[in-house]
DNA sequence: ACACGTTTTTTTGTATACAAAATAATATTC
DNA sequence: GAATATTATTTTGTATACAAAAAAACGTGT
């Protein structure tokens, strides 16, 4: 018998299948800040039953994605942009211990596959589409997850950019009918520099400035904006 | 009529009572590490139905404390000794991070709080029941992220928590009858210090510092009772 | 038209029912 | 007796039922 080559089948539960969708319409704004949230509602639309629906909204209210409040009215969670600060901190230093760590133990194979996203996303800064740049960002940071291995560091990450996304998906949909081209874009040649050279301080360092920049600009955009009213 | 001075009645779900009955028993070990947990004996032991009890294991599975596999049998999380620092390095970074934002703004009445805690932990020292130390070195900790006042950083820090305090006491039992008294105490006057000058590096400093030095005791003690073997 | 009180409808929280799958127990074969 | 096959039992995942509370709708009086 040929061993098997893919994982033993992960079953996709309906639970899972509703924290997908749910997840994914808050995230991209289908289902708007505030919004109710009513479980049997969602459930026909889903085509699951409530008790999926519940457990999913749970998770994601566990996630700060959805507000549920003791017997009251479940609503999509408020985009807070006057302290998008809180998400973007924790970020930086978060992701900057993983670069450290990353740099402690990249190895060879690991670090060729990294290299390889990073040219990828160089490419996608020619595209005129921002979701494509931030998408290919993304998935070169959380390869240097991946390097760190770190099962808290990765779900936390994970979880901010989440919330970080939504908010920039927001401010996509808001400005880009004015400015064409606002960019949120990253250098991680200097990143991958530091990890080539297995230098964990660097590559730390190099790490939270990328996030706090990224933040710095997010900033400038919202008071630019604020001005024009 | 007299404006209710208590916060609005939130009510005592079903849910949470499990979730917390749970999460202590896990984490004091009466629940031991990988035993099985089903649902039905939970639920008559709680005195709920399987609904709060299946929603608060679901959130115990997100925090780690325990494993749900697609349709097999749910177990307590085993204590990973090995990667004991997963838990401390980014408790060090993301308490860091707490301690900068909690010097940067904190105020009269908040220093005087925590000087109190601070006190309260030097007293507790004395004690020679460890884990009175443990709990007032954790308020301490708690009333600094409440001033930084960041939710996913304070979220955060306690789930970290929740497993390192589940790895001391564990510890604490297992080498009770040996060492009376090995000591995993802190030094917060640096740290108290440096709040009430405002000085965030220095804060931030000195908390990481906390965090991996309590690390590398406990590595210490882990190679020390390695070796007895 | 607006405030207030009452009734109706939703909505949640919890309990329970049921099927499919996994686990445990038992029997069977060699 | 050990390994395998078969049966019985648990256990989970999902659906549904039901009551209590909240939200919405409606009416009434002013």
């Amino acid at each position: 018998m040929p061993i098997p080559t893919s994982k033993p089948f992960q079953k996709q539960t309906a639970k899972d299948k509703a924290y997908q969708q749910i997840k994914e319409w808050i995230v991209n704004g289908t289902l708007m800040p505030d919004e109710k949230l009513a479980e049997v509602e969602l459930a026909k639309s889903i085509a699951v039953s409530r008790t999926p629906i519940r457990e999913a909204l749970l998770r994601l209210n566990e996630e700060g994605l959805v507000v549920i409040t003791a017997g009251k009215i479940t609503r999509v969670a408020q985009i807070d942009a006057d302290n998008i600060a809180d998400l973007f901190e924790p970020m930086a230093v978060i992701e900057g211990l993983a670069a450290n760590q990353a740099a402690s133990k990249i190895d060879e194979a690991e670090f060729k596959k990294l290299a390889t996203l990073e040219k990828k996303y160089r490419v996608s800064l020619n595209s005129n589409k921002l979701i494509n740049i931030l998408k290919a960002d993304r998935i070169f940071h959380q390869q240097i997850l991946a390097i760190a291995d770190n099962a808290y560091e990765t779900k936390f990450s994970d979880q901010l950019y989440s919330h970080i996304y939504r908010y920039e998906l927001a401010m996509i949909k808001m400005l880009d009918a004015d400015h064409q081209n606002f960019k949120i874009t990253a250098n991680h040649e200097a990143l991958l520099k530091a990890l080539a050279e297995q230098n964990p301080v660097k590559a730390s360092a190099t790490m939270t400035k990328d996030w706090l920049s990224t933040l710095q600009k997010i900033v400038s955009i919202q008071e630019l904006t604020e001005s024009q009213k």
